[in-house]
DNA sequence: TCTTGACCTTCCTATCGTGGTAAGGCTCAT
DNA sequence: ATGAGCCTTACCACGATAGGAAGGTCAAGA
């Protein structure tokens, strides 16, 4: 496996990789971990002599934690504090629980809109007969606000 | 109340209004409403001599009509087409339904993604303690996947 | 009649996260 | 040496929304 080869940027150095094997291995698009390097989320990385980036394990494994956390649904903002605290040995679990904690309540205040707008659709569905009349009691519903 | 008279286009044409008019009693941004205007979504509205844009009352409910779907989680593009029916006096109800229970599914989905980040993070919130001390189960989770 | 201020117009910019594409450079295997 | 397949930067796009600048219009009040 791995016979790509021309992603090891040196073979004396395997523990580097170019972006496409970081991409490949974070699961982070080769596009996405520019970004993030463009809006500082993560620092500007290391060039070869032909200015092509290349990747430690570490920050692949930092490119992973950020992959993790954005499936989490952190917003890039809340990641860039997470992997501060991340790479922060003297850190706070306070500190760390209390960013989840945010992050959940955003979650659970999505989840109430979307309740909500599910509740109002099925409402109307519900008294819909759908039997290809033009009465509609969602138009209807959606029209009378 | 209405003391702002210069909304409404013409005194003798009671039942026309500008956009700052049209946008207040829609609950639609004037910068939306242009917005829908050019992106096809609503048709091109009237204009004064002096190119202001005026709306009539049906004008107006079809504004509200949005609004409401909007508010609803409708895409502009599913508006598109509940705004059709919804003009379309020969509809069938069929169609109405469909679209919405294609929405209430969007929705469900969305839904299910919310729920297994809260299931994730409430998983690791819960491991952790909180005591002020650098160990996190939370980084510790979005670390290792 | 003139001024004033609140409206209106178009056009441009930005956001956020992501994808695409083009033009060009580098590296390696054949 | 050639070609495949990487890499680079620099653009444009999306969807829905907001902001601003520069300039035109309108009605009220002095």
């Amino acid at each position: 496996m791995n016979k790509d080869h021309r992603n090891s940027v040196n073979a004396s150095l395997t523990d580097y990789c170019s972006i496409g094997e970081a991409s490949k291995r974070s699961g982070i698009s080769a596009k996405m971990i520019r970004y993030y390097e463009s809006t500082g989320l993560i620092k500007d990385v290391k060039r070869t002599q032909s200015n092509y980036r290349y990747y430690s394990e570490q920050d692949v494994r930092q490119l992973q934690f950020l992959k993790s956390a954005r499936d989490l649904g952190f917003s890039s903002e809340q990641m860039v504090q997470l992997v501060t605290l991340w790479n922060d040995s003297s850190r706070s679990n306070v500190e760390v629980k209390k960013l989840a904690l945010v992050h959940v309540e955003e979650i659970d205040k999505r989840m109430l809109e979307l309740q909500s707008m599910r509740n109002a659709l099925m409402e109307m569905v519900k008294q819909c007969h759908g039997d290809g009349k033009p009465e509609c009691p969602i138009l209807d519903g959606i029209a009378k606000r």
